[in-house]
DNA sequence: GACCAGGACCATT
DNA sequence: AATGGTCATGGT
């Protein structure tokens, strides 16, 4: 038994149909883990301890807090769950997929760590995306104002996710010392482009889906997949619908199985069959079938 | 020690 | 429009 964080500042989010566990370790999210029966992440520049609770969830923090707004924006709980499911397709897999995944939500983080985070993401393993993020944050982050009492807190989570502008000022070998590979110019030059204004981030949250995606995709490393990513966890496009291999797996053996389906079918079944929340839709896909437990399992 | 990962991009057919 | 190679790294 570890002793309880010394807590400044605590509030319960009252919210039902809500699985906090399956949301912060459905692929969104790069920074969260679990810790004495909750989860530690950071948001923004606060440390945050979550729990499930019966009446909704707890948040604790080590430093005061004014006001919890970003938090109750970070973990969407003001949106109405049944509702979205309601518009969902009443097939079969989907029915499944729902029925295995109750209470799984769509997050909304921070556009810029979130872009950063998925351009990381080409052909990682989640594993791999949080120790990639880790390393980033831990090297480049600010120094939170948390207290330095020794935990089983991992200390990449006392740093801020660093910013474009931070990032801007590196050199390409600082962000392959993160063990990034490929990706470290991609990164790179996209963090230049948002600190130099070529890219505004926030000019996105107005535009058509289609626009949007569109100004996403003229960064280097960043095609349609990421930026859907981005899109529907950020900016709360719910009809992005990222496509990367575990969903593509599971559209082809849920809805057309032992059937040859060309790449272009798929993308338009994909954008027609899921309805205006799609990206929901698909975050119920993809948390269904990496959770599914194997046959050859128990 | 293969195999594969929340891809993108470019060169061939 | 559809395949194929390449990029870097490490978990399983």
């Amino acid at each position: 038994m570890r002793a309880e964080t010394k807590c400044a500042s605590e509030i319960l989010l009252p919210v039902t149909d809500y699985d906090l566990a399956a949301t912060l370790d459905s692929g969104q999210v790069f920074r969260w883990r679990p810790d004495g029966g909750g989860w530690v992440g950071v948001i923004g520049r606060n440390r945050v301890r979550l729990t499930q609770e019966r009446e909704g969830i707890l948040a604790q923090s080590d430093v005061p807090v004014e006001q919890w707004d970003w938090l109750r924006t970070f973990l969407q709980t003001d949106v109405e769950l049944e509702r979205i499911l309601g518009t969902f397709p009443g097939d079969d897999p989907m029915n499944r997929a729902v029925a295995a995944c109750r209470g799984l939500r769509v997050l909304r983080q921070e556009p810029w760590e979130c872009l950063a985070s998925f351009i990381l993401s080409a052909t990682k393993q989640i594993v791999q995306i949080r120790q990639i993020v880790s390393r980033l944050c831990e090297g480049f982050g600010d120094r939170l104002a948390a207290e330095p009492q020794k935990s089983s807190i991992a200390n990449d989570l006392l740093y801020s996710f660093p910013a474009a502008e931070r990032i801007a000022g590196l050199t390409e070998a600082d962000l392959r010392n993160c063990r990034m590979g490929f990706r470290a110019p991609n990164l790179l030059a996209a963090a230049r482009q948002i600190a130099a204004g070529t890219l505004e981030l926030e000019r996105l949250r107005g535009l058509p889906y289609g626009e949007a995606q569109a100004e996403l995709m003229t960064l280097r490393g960043v095609g349609a997949k990421i930026a859907d990513c981005v899109l529907l966890f950020a900016y709360g496009f719910d009809s992005a619908f990222p496509v990367d291999v575990w969903v593509e797996r599971a559209l082809r053996t849920l809805y057309f199985p032992r059937r040859r389906v060309s790449e272009k079918h798929l993308r338009r079944f994909a954008a027609t069959h899921f309805g205006p929340h799609a990206g929901y839709a698909q975050q119920y896909l993809f948390h269904f079938v990496r959770t599914k437990p194997r046959k050859d399992e128990n």
